[in-house]
DNA sequence: ACGTATTTGTTCGTATGTATC
DNA sequence: GGATACATACGAACAAATACG
């Protein structure tokens, strides 16, 4: 008999702990606990379980450390929305990439979404036009108010990628941006950007309403590549320090 | 004295599981520890931390679970290779939505790959191009062997997003791979299909090799609406029941 | 081939602090 | 203020799997 090889990740790999993580990530990620809802106290979920309570509470820390839960004492255990644990881990990945990494992050996202900008001018529907009109008007009043347009950028940049209907880019994209939120927040706050962007999405917007896909992938690509040399100087002058928490 | 707000995902919520969890996550991603690498057995390195054991390893646990780590009983726990802690996380996003999954990960896989094989062809150095070129013999001699070209597709791929430098990209690339394996892994059994990829691998090689980015992705567009094409068969012949375990 | 040491897996009991009513 | 519910944390012990002489 030949000496079998040792797996690198064994697949039958069942321990109690993560058996029980299949379980709760199944029950986030499939919907039968929705974002907000109330987990029953540990104490009852290891009973429904079978399995003791350390064991529970090890799959149930991993789990609230990946950002899927979320548990305050004297209270209980809450499921979190999902961009919270779609940002993370990927976080992580990047914590101690700095400066070039950035510009690859910046690249990677305006790569994504100007193709995502093309294929929103192919496949949106009327509804999704609208909602992208919507951002536009919430980013208006934003600047009306002198409040900041943070909000609706992401907005915006979000309803376009829902209107390509690829939720593998979408999700994608969303990562992205919040891991580059940070400097985003500091070049929305620069003098006369506010206006700029304001146009640029309008332009955009026009394109896709208008169903010509070249002139929409154009016209994000050009903001795209504004924004990217406005990030630059945002990180020069902020001495490009990460800062500590981006979990906000 | 006001009464302070509840913060909803407070920041300083300093657990000693999570500070452990922190340093860990650091050792791994500064690269104090590497991939391979074993780290102290739990007994110490609750010592070294200063907490329990329980509370170290529901730490330990959350790193497994992103696939960080990987403990194994009787053996002791060691740093994944960092291709791995990057498609756990982006999978639970995927879970959640079935049907057009597969037609949107194909897509999204052809979009950035295309994109990345303009690239590559504008940045890549002679070693880079050397690389391709590995894999394409790797290819070439597994077909006259007769066996799997599932690993030399890999690697020219691979080595394609490498020479594009992105990290970013590059990594997502690898995900999408990754997730698309079970099908891609039919896929290159059919008959007169080993063939047909080695020739579209060699257009794509020429055309990064002499530096023409329009027709590198030209060649890989073509390339993987082929793909696309064969696995759509192949999950129609095979009923498209997703394979039971994605954790691989 | 066997046995022992090492290491993770699992459980229980207990004490403490905090939030809610 | 008091009672209750809950998470946080520790330590000790045994089981099971693996590695190595």
């Amino acid at each position: 008999m030949p000496r079998s090889l040792k797996p690198v990740s064994a697949l039958p790999r069942t321990t109690l702990t993560e058996a029980a993580f299949e379980q709760l990530i199944a029950y986030v990620v499939k919907g039968t606990w929705k974002a907000g809802d109330r987990l029953p106290p540990e104490r009852e979920l290891c009973q429904q379980f079978g399995i003791a309570r350390t064991s529970l509470r090890e799959a149930l820390k991993a789990m609230e450390l990946v950002g899927m839960l979320d548990s305050r004492v004297g209270d209980g255990t809450f499921v979190c929305p999902r961009s919270e644990f779609l940002s993370r881990p990927l976080l992580w990945a990047f914590t101690g990439t700095d400066h070039e990494e950035l510009a690859e992050i910046m690249e990677a996202r305006a790569l994504v979404e100007e193709n995502l900008a093309g294929l929103a001018a192919e496949r949106a529907s009327e509804e999704e036009i609208a909602r992208i009109k919507e951002a536009i008007t919430q980013m208006s009043n934003a600047i009306s108010a002198g409040t900041s347009i943070l909000e609706a950028d992401m907005n915006f940049h979000l309803a376009v990628a829902a209107a390509a209907h690829n939720d593998v880019l979408r999700n994608a994209v969303q990562l992205l941006r919040n891991i580059t939120r940070q400097w985003l927040k500091y070049k929305v706050q620069m003098p006369n950007v506010a206006a700029s962007v304001l146009s640029r999405h309008e332009a955009i917007y026009r394109a896709i309403a208008s169903r010509r896909p070249s002139a929409a992938r154009r016209a994000m690509r050009k903001h795209l590549e504004e924004t990217q040399q406005l990030v630059i100087q945002v990180v020069k002058k902020h001495g490009g320090s990460r800062e500590p928490s981006p979990y906000v």
